[in-house]
This record gives C-alpha cells, sequence and structure tokens, in this order.
DNA sequence: CGGATTGTCAACCGATCGGTTGAGGATTTT
DNA sequence: AAAATCCTCAACCGATCGGTTGACAATCCG
C-alpha cells in the first residue's frame, strides 16, 4: 500500500496546466472584453453606483446588467455593499493591477528604443533559411 | 430634399455604442482571456514560432490549437508569415500596448499614495445616509 | 513520381455567453 | 396594509466558444 497525496483541487489546475493565479486572469480578462462591462468599470471610476445607476445607459434589460455586474464581481473588479434594498458596487483595483502587471510583461517589445534590433533578435533565433517570404 | 449621410459602418457603431477602438479592444481582451492563449504569447516572447511549435505544449489536436492562434491574429497580437509549408508566427506587441493603455486609466486607484483618501473622496460624491450597511 | 510533413477547413458537439421574460423577495414609501 | 422600488432568480433562446474528427491542399523529401 503506497501513501498518495489526496487529490483536491490544487492538484487538478495544475495537472490541467491552471493555476489559481491563471483563473483569475481568466475571469479578468473575459469581464474586460465586453463593451458594457469596460463602460460600467467607467462608470465606476467616478464613484460607487447602485446596480440600477450602473444599468441605466444601457439598452438592455436590468437582469442583464445585473448579470454583466455579476461577472464583474466574479472577476474582483468590483465590489458590492448591500444597503437596504439597493446594491451599491465600489471599484475594486487590484484585479486590474494584476492584470496591467501581466501584460507589462510584454512592454519591452512595445517601448524599448532597441524594437528594431529586439525584433531582429526575436526573428534570428529561428534561422533564416534565406527563403522568400510569403 | 435634405442632404443627408448616407449610412455606413461606421455611423452604424456609433449607433450601437461601438467604435473601431472597442471593437479591438474586445478581440484583445477576449483573446487574452484563455490561458491557451496567454501562454502562447509567452512563448512567442521568446522568439518566432511556427504553428506546430506552438502548438507542442498542449493537450489538444493541431486544429484547436490552430483556431487559438487564429483567433490572437484576429485581435492583432500575433502576425503570420507563411515560409513554404510552415507559418511562423511572430508577437505582434500594439494590440497588447492597446490593452495595456486601457487599464492604465486606471493605475491612480491602485498605485497611488492616496489610495484612501481617494477611496473616501468616491464614496463621498453619492452621499452617505447613515444607514448601516449590509 | 510517391510519401511525409505542415497546417487549414468544414462539420459537428456540448458548454458557456449575452440577452429576454416572468415571478418574486426584500425594503421603503404612502 | 398596500403599493412602489430595487434587484435577483430561474427558465429559456440563439449565438459564440473551445474542442473533436476527417478530408485535403500545399510543400518538402526520398
Amino acid at each position: 500500500m503506497t501513501i498518495r497525496a489526496a487529490p483536491n483541487t490544487f492538484n487538478l489546475m495544475v495537472e490541467l496546466h491552471f493555476t489559481p493565479d491563471s483563473a483569475r486572469l481568466d475571469a479578468v480578462f473575459h469581464a474586460l472584453g465586453d463593451p458594457t462591462r469596460r463602460n460600467m468599470l467607467r462608470d465606476l471610476a467616478s464613484g460607487q453606483r447602485t446596480v440600477g445607476e450602473l444599468a441605466a445607459p444601457f439598452d438592455m434589460s436590468l437582469a442583464a446588467a445585473s448579470k454583466h455586474i455579476r461577472s464583474l464581481e466574479k472577476a474582483g473588479l468590483v465590489r458590492r455593499t448591500i444597503r437596504g434594498r439597493t446594491h451599491v458596487c465600489r471599484l475594486e483595483p487590484r484585479a486590474l493591477a494584476d492584470a496591467h502587471q501581466w501584460i507589462s510583461f510584454y512592454e519591452r517589445f512595445w517601448n524599448s528604443r532597441f524594437d528594431v534590433l529586439e525584433d531582429l533578435l526575436r526573428r534570428a533565433d529561428t534561422p533564416d533559411p534565406q527563403g522568400d517570404e510569403q
């Protein structure tokens, strides 16, 4: 009889090439991939908003907007506090910072003074078989 | 008889609250919202890769990986040049820069020394009706 | 030529997405 | 108590997503 680690969520995620980090980024980028939700975030940058206020600018049912907000919440981009019958939403910048940082890894590829050189280097590491392109 | 602007794609997009800019961000964030595609970008940061090389690390068919690459391409995150029978992919940093810049708008919400003050100010612009929270 | 190699395409599948409607819970207002 | 307000929930719908398989186009190699 061998001692085996009990299967758990974390092992599963590792096995499937997921990390908690990756799962969060999935949710954040997915949330950002919709213009309605991006507009809601813009709105929240000016201050807290109720669900109704967030929904107002959009030509859709309140239920639909509510789902968008829920998705923002799931991604950690928005926090909600219930005050009586109204739900007040605030921007939660941490998740945005995470996404920002992830993208920052690639910053050197667009804002370095050595753009051209770097590009050449990146191309060079697969030797060019002197063929025509296209 | 009135002179009316001929309907065109741009007008349609404006009317529907889309801008070309927004559509691009949709594609970019959507592409980034999948761990397979993010891993592919990481790979491309080390140099150009063929479709086969990009697909190799993943436990999925080549056709599936090919679709991911296509989605990265559609988002402008990757450029492809066909060289004989192999397709060589390179990172295209501009789209990433756009996404990065979009998120940067919110930078003040996470890295300012006035985090707490700003938060108070954002909360303050909707007057607090002295009620209990939750 | 014939056979690998590289990659796309089209059809299909189940799951998720983004929207709707209707019902109703909870709270506030009258 | 009754009505209005704020919002969620559940069921449903068509479209898109992420994967599969099989066929095949194109190129390289023997």
